[in-house]
DNA sequence: CATCATACATGACAAAAATCATAAATTAAA
DNA sequence: TTTAATTTATGATTTTTGTCATGTATGATG
């Protein structure tokens, strides 16, 4: 079934999110600019944005919410390659690279998110090179990322990478007003799918790290009791 | 003891390994001035030409020659990340994303490599936003290779990424002349840094292969027999 | 409230791959 | 060419982690 499509007015000028993404340093026209060529849609809790294999219409930027974005693997299992926040973009890769999506993003959370369409986009990116370099360094920076995983996925113990989930997760989405539960609520499957294992053995790791007194699961919530330990295993 | 640097005069113009760079298209002035920014030299095989955590000085583009970019993991064992060949730009990703290199690059075959300071060629991207985009492009197409290599040293088991260890072997250095044997001496332990496993896994892997018709061992270089059965593994 | 589905916990077991150990082969150096 | 160093081969063993199976908790839905 369709799902109902919640279209929001973008209001670049005054949004958060702009103030931390590429876009921060825009003048006021170009702003306008992108207000203009913007569109703006909530997307509640399990929605997918886009879909690994099709064609980017556009890019999307994540005004706030909490996003997933995987790959499918062997058997169609998932791995999630990146998690989105407020001020991320989303489809550049597949814009600037001129290909297919490489990956599905799916809401963790109900998220708002805008919509640039393709030729806009490209047609001020083709203008300004200043642009053009700060999208040439955030995909470096995913590059570094990326690297960094393929080494760590290949050498390091699933000890060591569910460590590693869960300080991406606090990294990511922060921690709630007590200062030490990870703000989102992440299936053990989930957390599983960022740190590269089964959904059983992620389950009995964060039973371990609980019993050492590293971690604390209250309810759906995972509590952050010490993190040196966290990094130690990292 | 230091190397003996082997100065050589970079000609941009006829350099057959621009054609298939991302200095495809500049017209003659900016060949002109590569040409004068840039500087040309021969690297012995095992020696390196960057390291990790060094602060890049320029980037370096690949005339001819056979290089590994790779990083170090858990108790100094390596990840190799890329394999460089003929056309190849490396330490982009350091320049673009303003950081330290974040592996290391070494020498696998003698190989002649031009190298543009930093501050010229970051001169360069500011001034042409087509340079700027075609290093996105590039940029993504990488972050793409990255994202799924994570994907499959993740899900896929050894023996896949064995097999595809020698298709990436074969894709970036070719056959030779006899349109089987793989363009390049592979010692076992480099295999397995590629493949994400151990020197005896790696072993025990190319025998099975051979054993099963899909691969020859002559001396120190490896015949691909039978491509399809390799690639119906990855 | 009952029932149905989904997510989670946990033990037993199996499989994959790493580690360890040793020897052989190959290559480089004296 | 002899010796030393590096690389490779291979068996035995252990470790890690995944798989399978089953039961429980939790939460949604009629």
């Amino acid at each position: 079934m369709q799902e109902l499509e919640k279209e929001i007015q973008p209001k670049c000028l005054t949004c958060s999110a702009r103030a931390i993404s590429i876009f921060n340093d825009l003048n006021p026209e170009e702003i306008k600019n992108i207000e203009e060529i913007s569109s703006c849609q909530l997307y509640k809790k399990g929605e997918t944005l886009f879909n690994e294999g099709a064609y980017p219409r556009g890019i999307f930027c994540v005004q706030s919410g909490k996003i997933k974005v995987s790959q499918t693997g062997l058997d169609g299992k998932e791995q999630i390659v990146h998690l989105i926040h407020d001020g991320n973009i989303m489809g550049h890769r597949a814009i600037l690279g001129e290909d297919t999506y490489s990956c599905s993003a799916v809401a963790m959370e109900d998220s708002t998110v805008c919509f640039i369409s393709k030729t806009p986009f490209y047609n001020m990116v083709e203008k300004s090179a200043k642009l053009a370099l700060k999208i040439a360094h955030l995909l470096s920076d995913e590059l570094k990322e990326a690297e960094r995983k393929i080494t760590d996925t290949a050498q390091r113990p699933v000890r060591d990478r569910i460590a590693q989930g869960l300080l991406t997760l606090k990294r990511n989405y922060g921690l709630e007003a007590d200062g030490v539960t990870i703000n989102l609520i992440v299936k053990r499957e989930e957390l599983a799918n960022i740190a590269s294992t089964t959904r059983e053995t992620a389950t009995r790791l964060l039973y371990e790290l609980q019993e050492r007194g590293v971690i604390e699961l209250v309810g759906k919530k995972i509590k952050i009791l010490d993190e040196q330990k966290l990094k130690s295993r990292s």
